[in-house]
DNA sequence: TCCGCTTCTTGAACATGTTCAAAAGGCTGG
DNA sequence: CCAGCCTTTTGAACATGTTCAAGAAGCGGA
């Protein structure tokens, strides 16, 4: 049931701490020397445990991944209250929301690429789109809607309701775009946010116009469509 | 220089006969028993050379996933040219390119996933984005270059040269959704394309009203922005 | 023909993710 | 305190992608 965890039933608490102790000795290795160079051997004997007790609770090497994963995802809905306390323009609660997360997932940049390649295959338990990380995904939704429900954007009542899995889509695009940005200090993904979020405001905002509104409307129901089949 | 192959200088009768035999053996296997079941011991054994005798043509096993999608690649250039030489819809026309893609890659569809998840982390030579590939990338978007020019179509000149890119872009979206896809007959993808196809279509004629014509310029402008930097 | 150079081929060795049977540790009811 | 049972831990063994030093094969020129 969880997505960060494979062992749960009858923990104890020693073993609790295993698991944590395994978690951050790991991610600080992918921290220092990447993903690719750091060893599960490596992360048993820092951990000062043997390879097999990694296993035990971490069932391959991704699901350590994985597991980052889903702390930057706690830590990103942290980070954003205080925006969506704040602001009610959506053009910058939005541009607030994907800041904050390139903040938090920043110091793992060089490695993320390492995950997404993972996510990328659809077999895999950890592709964003997988049953195993709904709660992950539903959780970073939930940031969108909150996004949308408190912010001054006035739209039909259909397209407001799909608008937060659209625009986790488009984050979803975002991080794909800086997963392959080597820009300095990631120059270039706040470019495609800074630019990209205006656009899009518009672009709702232009909804009101007959046309377009047909448009996305077809575009509403094909999504929903895809959905559903 | 090549995509395809790893030593070509001073390359041999022999040789090229081998790298043939390498690649073909390889690729029979994994549409037998998938990429991630065929090992290199496999592919060398029933090739009828030795291990290191295939790392000599192919650099790794993921090459070998390269090189057959750059045999794709080929045999969709060839496959479109009756559609491209015929219809004048721009709807048309994209609806044929992108569903002859599906029909070629069909046969792969299965091990695809594995290409592209490797195909997702930045740093690989295989990602489509890489300047590797840059050769099977600008023969994809060529094809939808003459998408466009055959045409119908009517727009701004800024956009229209734009605009290969772009569907070269909504291509590799769709494989995305494809590589997920495990509808039989591959049901969601071609519905995917049916329908979001002519709402592309409606959306570029939409152009001319001149709000929507000030979204798209500044699109454009990002679009060239992030291309630049 | 023989030498030297490149091309090609080999297979053992290596690195590393993963598995598994066995043992150790710890808890609970009797 | 013991027996039984579940949890935790171990490390050797395994599978497989990859490397590499060594040799074989082919070829062109003297």
């Amino acid at each position: 049931m969880t997505t960060l965890t494979d062992v749960t039933d009858g923990a104890t608490a020693k073993g609790e701490q295993t698991r944590e102790l395994i978690l951050s000795t790991a991610l600080r290795l992918f921290r220092e020397q990447g993903y690719g160079k750091t060893t599960m051997r490596a992360i048993a004997t820092e951990a000062g445990v043997s390879v097999g007790n990694a296993y035990y609770y971490y069932s391959s090497k991704e699901h350590l991944m994985q597991a980052y994963y889903d702390h930057l995802q706690v830590l990103h809905r942290e980070a954003v209250q205080e925006i969506l306390a704040g602001d009610k323009s959506f053009a910058k609660r939005l541009i607030g929301v994907l800041r904050t997360w390139l903040d938090v997932s920043e110091p793992y940049h060089e490695f993320a690429g390492t995950f997404f390649k993972t996510a990328a295959e659809p077999k895999s338990p950890l592709s964003p789109f997988s049953e195993e990380s709904r709660p992950a995904r539903e959780a970073s939704i939930e940031i969108f809607r909150q996004v949308v429900e408190g912010s001054d954007l006035k739209l039909p009542a259909d397209l407001r309701a799909e608008l937060p899995e659209l625009l986790w889509l488009m984050q979803m695009g975002i991080v794909l775009f800086w997963v392959h940005d080597d820009s300095t200090g990631l120059r270039r993904t706040r470019l495609l946010i800074t630019s990209t979020v205006p656009l899009v405001d518009r672009l709702l905002r232009l909804t009101r116009i007959p046309g377009v509104k047909g448009v996305v409307n077809d575009l509403v129901g094909v999504i929903r469509q895809l959905k559903g089949v």
